[in-house]
DNA sequence: TTTGATTGTTCGACTTTTTCGAATAATTGA
DNA sequence: TCAATTATTCGAAAAAGTCGAACAATCAAA
């Protein structure tokens, strides 16, 4: 069992976390998140394989977006929410409302 | 000679926008955008084939991050900062503001 | 302690997307 | 009309994403 990989605050870069926000379930998974303090995999159900789920997470995970810890045999995921607001103040609020709004209307 | 698509300013979709600020090619070029009212693509020297690059602008105007005329034989480039700030308000600013950051850091 | 159930990851094949250089198209000026 | 400039399109190669099956880790019950 190898330990999981999370980058540092410092090391969190803007183009990997667009880039991981610009897929449509991980956006999901992240606006989730936002409203549930931690998730594991199994608590969606995106309509895709769960390997294609893992790989999501991963690409969140090492992006800087959100942190994984293990309980048991499930993977509790929460998002960095404090690391990225030092890094990039106020990007993950704009949007988290945007996506918000996106569904309102 | 066909006519340049652009969404609509209600069709702008968060997910299109962030995928295509997710590229680190993308994200100079509007970058570069933010500080210049107008660029074409022979203004630009990122390291990349014209095809590529052609290809990249093609994503940011389809996602409606950025508006294109054709002026002789240039197309002239320009971000949508307003439909942008209306369609997702601060989203831009926000993103800007990061990619700046990470350049003075 | 062994077995079975649960939860995720890894692997290999297939599909989709990205990238490039060459060819093509559109426009301007000589 | 011809050449120069600018950018798009095309086809092939490379890279990334997706899936199901196999594997690994953990826990709980027998």
């Amino acid at each position: 069992m190898r330990p999981i990989h999370h980058p540092n605050c410092q090391d969190i870069a803007l183009e990997g976390v667009l880039y991981a926000l610009g897929d449509p379930v991980r956006l999901e998974i992240v606006q989730r998140l936002a409203s549930n303090d931690e998730l594991s995999c199994s608590d969606l159900d995106l309509g895709v394989a769960k390997s294609t789920l893992s790989h999501h997470f991963k690409i969140l995970r090492e992006a800087g977006v959100l942190h994984c810890r293990k309980q048991g045999t499930q993977h509790m995921n929460s998002l960095r929410r404090d690391d990225l607001e030092a890094a990039f103040p106020g990007l993950l609020d704009s949007i988290l409302k945007a996506a918000r709004a996106k569904v309102e209307s």
